[in-house]
RNA sequence: GGUGGGGUUCCCGAGCGGCCAAAGGGAACAGACUGUAAAUCUGUCGGCGAAGCCUUCGGAGGUUCGAAUCCUCCCCCCACCA
């Protein structure tokens, strides 16, 4: 899922998305229930129409922003109250059941359970208390979604527990008990050396439901997901093509390459020749090298069209080796092309 | 012709006797980025392997223990007045 946190997947249009393959994308309901509200939204029929954007939208729950704009909120039973970060002084209480009511609002079609998302590293005792309130939420969160008769809205939830196999498993046992329709495993890339973050993911997926979707938070670069997928994960998320591609680092079957270093001012081959986006079948990496220097903003809609285009293309043919039985031979390749 | 201001390391620009190889920007070069407060952030940026030494602040002399900073002459630039 490219990563549109204000309903928008920066830089790009939706039907640059479509021609990009995207199926799906994500949205955020902090940033979205901030600005512009709800209100706004909903007199749009939802996220949909007010971003111009028919296929599924899956929205995050803010649960993220409670982790990473920490110093502006404070956590309790009830819920989660922050400061806005855009203008510091309104105090707002986002609970599990505003969460849903919001990402109703907005009409996404999988919502997120609001869950605690804690730092790396954290304590046993942290994550322990983090798990358990993110269960009791979930709870919250389910009972307000079962409220609204035949909602048209799916509710995923999510499972922690820091980097405790133990704690894991309790928080998998236990949200898979309150039952959704799909599961997240959050709490993952957050500062953990790679080794450890797929460790976890390892540990954690197999312990969800086979029948219903496993959604693995905030990962991750092209090997994360194909090591994913490999332990079963089913769907992820991040920035990571989307905001690289603004910072100059794009994706190639060989591993990253920086647009802007001075061994492409004269190149005129594409980003990745053989590659079938418009940006590698339009424009050489000259060019784009001096669009990055130039600071001319065509630069970003073409490096996140061609990242993007890498990523869902990656995982297209992912999916058809599953389909045909080929995915371990598929995935030795790619690892034996593809250098960190 | 007169008066005043100024020439600083690739560029702009601070410094105005020692704490100056010289602030701060920019450019350049490299790196980072994993449920987006990100078109962001970090590092390097005169030469020599480091402690240290060497060359540098328009040019040439001079004063001083010590000068980018003070003095003399010269060369450029800008503003205003004739």
């Amino acid at each position: 899922m490219p990563v549109g946190t204000q309903a928008t997947v920066k830089a790009v249009s939706p039907e640059e998305l479509l021609a990009v393959g995207a199926r799906i994308i994500l949205g955020n309901t902090y940033h979205l229930y901030l600005r512009p509200g709800v209100e706004i939204v909903r007199r749009f029929g939802g996220l949909h129409g007010f971003m111009h954007w028919d296929r599924p939208i899956l929205t995050d729950s803010g649960g993220f922003q409670v982790f990473s704009l920490a110093e502006l909120s404070r956590i309790s039973e009830e819920g989660y109250a922050f400061q806005s970060h855009l203008d510091g002084g309104a105090r707002h209480l986002l609970t599990p059941e505003a969460a849903i009511e919001v990402q109703m609002g907005l009409n996404s079609d999988i919502m997120m359970c609001l869950d605690q998302c804690i730092a790396y590293p954290a304590d046993r005792q942290a994550a322990s208390e983090a798990l358990a309130l993110t269960t009791r939420w979930a709870r919250r969160c389910k009972d307000t979604w079962q409220a609204v008769p035949e909602c048209p809205n799916l509710l995923f939830g999510i499972v922690q527990g820091g980097m405790f196999k133990d704690l894991r498993i309790r928080s998998a046992e236990e949200i898979v008990e309150v039952g959704f329709p799909g599961y997240a495993v959050g709490g993952l890339s957050v500062g953990e050396p790679k080794e450890l973050m797929l460790e976890m993911a390892g540990h954690t997926l197999p312990l969800l439901p086979t029948d219903a979707p496993r959604y693995v938070m905030g990962v991750g670069t092209p090997a994360d997901l194909v090591d994913m997928i490999a332990m079963g994960a089913d769907m992820f998320d991040c920035v990571m093509p989307t905001r690289n591609a603004r910072n100059g680092q794009l994706f190639t079957r060989k591993g990253t390459l920086n647009i802007s270093n001075a061994r492409y001012r004269e190149e005129t081959d594409p980003i990745e020749p053989g590659c079938e986006c418009y940006t590698c079948r339009n424009y050489s990496r000259a060019y784009l090298r001096h669009l990055y220097h130039a600071k001319e903003i065509l630069v970003h809609r073409l490096t996140t069209i061609h990242n993007l285009h890498f990523y869902l293309n990656l995982v297209k043919q992912v999916r058809m080796a599953i389909l045909e039985g080929t995915f371990a031979q598929f995935r030795r390749d790619f690892h034996s092309q593809y250098e960190q």
